[in-house]
DNA sequence: AGAATCCATCGGTAAATCCGATATGAAGTT
DNA sequence: AACTTCATATCGGATTTACCGATGGATTCT
């Protein structure tokens, strides 16, 4: 059995106004059609909905009962609409950004908050991965936006736009490390203990070349997260961005004081030429590149 | 604009089966017919719902976001009905419990745990009151089955069946109380000091006979949780259900070890006969009455 | 009692829904 | 290449639904 949108939109609007005639005139029908509607609907549900033995109807028991899920058919048959309406407007039906580990601030947070007060039908969704992966998500298609520190070389079908602000990053170690022990390290004993560094499964990374090297065979992980457990645990030391380690690690790791440390990251917002970002991508784009 | 039920099904089981004439066949409809429901339904929102170059039809990114959009639409219509028919099968729309807070047990909890899976489309509200409040709720109709200790004499339109379980009184009093300090009490020294007691809303109400009097004015609260936080911040000794003690007041109160202390009280339901009881209310009222 | 509303019902019209038949197109087979 | 198979699109026509305007009965207010 079906239930007619006309009916139900009939009892809601009666219902709410407690007269067949003025939920007529606010649906713009007669109130014949309203008073037809509405009586279908009871013999289609099988209920009386309203008492209409005084001069205005009023909702019978289970017309209350049934009113708050008729307006859930229809509130979900609005969400609908306007989501189909969005779309037929032309926004993209979903949108995936990437994200480096390294960067995070309240700017790009009140953006991510702007982007869903601005496009309220989006589909929004954001996944994890550090530079190559970035870069292999995106020319897959399986990402549209990547948010990453600057690489060098690219290839032409990226396009890359650079973001106001930059990522700090600074090299740390769990306090019982031998590093912590000295007071101030030269770059070069760094070499004598063990790196911990980021990997990629897109096999061409070698990750950001500024990075210090390690003569001792280092570990990696494919995330700052993992690479920061790995560093409290003790297993060596690590260059970790600073909002990361402030939020989960504030004292469980110490900040090594080393030459040029800590150090500052360009960071760029990435997308692929072969896919034109639709409205919410373009605006999401200029809304990071953008000045806080 | 209105999306036609025909059209939201045919798209959601075409989109499910990735065939219209599959859809047509589980709809038990003609192939013409889905096809014409979708491509309305397309025209209507203004979108390509299908990708048709292959044999059979893909769904489109548009398709994609908006198909949950339409499920959402058929299970609220889904919802609707079946409220509906409980309904119309006689049950009734909403069922108010009113209990005391002398009575909880697991017995109980899994009483409205089976209520809701035997009655999944059943509103159910709980209020809490005391004594006499819960007889004028039952009998003004505000509620429709009242859970409390036994009283004595009640209006002959209020029905009473007995509970198996009963629930456990002790006499508290704060740690700082005077009377914690005595070892044995004998009952009348209770009446030195302060009682604090149930109040009720409705006027007639004087409690329970079978608690111990106080020659102090007594303080009274409307509740046993109100009650507790008087006896706990030390302002006499009460009555209370030896649960709730046990449960928000563990540390913060001492049973005083009185004669005849602690009391355990039998339990009734009521409701009204002027409002007999629907399916639910019966199942609840039989429910509680019988044995864990 | 009379005026003003309100709802139910009826006849008629336009539109939507549905079917069966038919045309057309894609994929796989011979 | 021709053929079979299984899709979808489209067309004409029957049925049902949505809607309106007119009418009549009931309730409330004056």
């Amino acid at each position: 059995m079906k239930l007619s949108p006309e009916s139900l939109e009939a009892f809601a609007h009666a219902a709410s106004l407690g007269s067949f005639s003025a939920a007529a005139r606010q649906l713009g029908k007669s109130q014949s059609t309203v008073s037809e509607a509405i009586s279908r609907l009871e013999i289609d549900l099988g209920l009386t909905l309203f008492d209409r033995s005084g001069k205005s109807p009023v909702l019978s028991a289970a017309g209350q009962a049934l009113l708050g899920r008729v307006e859930e058919v229809l509130s979900a048959s609005d969400r609908l609409q306007r989501t189909a309406s969005a779309l037929a407007g032309g926004l993209e039906s979903r949108l995936t950004l990437v994200l480096s580990d390294a960067y995070q601030s309240e700017h790009f947070k009140s953006r991510i908050m702007q982007l869903a007060e601005r496009f309220p039908e989006l589909e929004f969704e954001c996944i994890f991965a550090e530079n190559a992966d970035i870069i292999s998500l995106i020319s897959s298609g399986r990402a549209t936006l990547g948010l990453l520190p600057v690489e060098g070389q690219l290839l032409p079908e990226i396009g890359r736009a650079p973001v106001a602000e930059r990522a700090e990053f600074a090299v740390y170690a769990s306090p019982g490390h031998p590093l912590v022990q000295q007071g101030e390290i030269e770059s070069s004993q760094l070499a004598q203990w063990r790196h911990l560094g980021l990997n990629t499964l897109s096999g061409s990374a070698q990750g950001q070349e500024w990075q210090p090297v390690s003569q001792i065979r280092s570990w990696s992980a494919p995330n700052y997260l993992i690479l920061l457990d790995l560093a409290v645990m003790g297993f060596g030391w690590a260059v970790l961005p600073r909002w990361l380690v402030d939020a989960y690690a504030a004292d469980k790791l110490v900040e090594l004081t080393l030459p040029d440390w800590p150090r500052f990251q360009a960071l760029e917002v990435v997308w692929s030429r072969k896919r034109p970002l639709g409205p919410a991508g373009n605006w999401l784009r200029d809304a990071l590149a953008s000045h806080p």
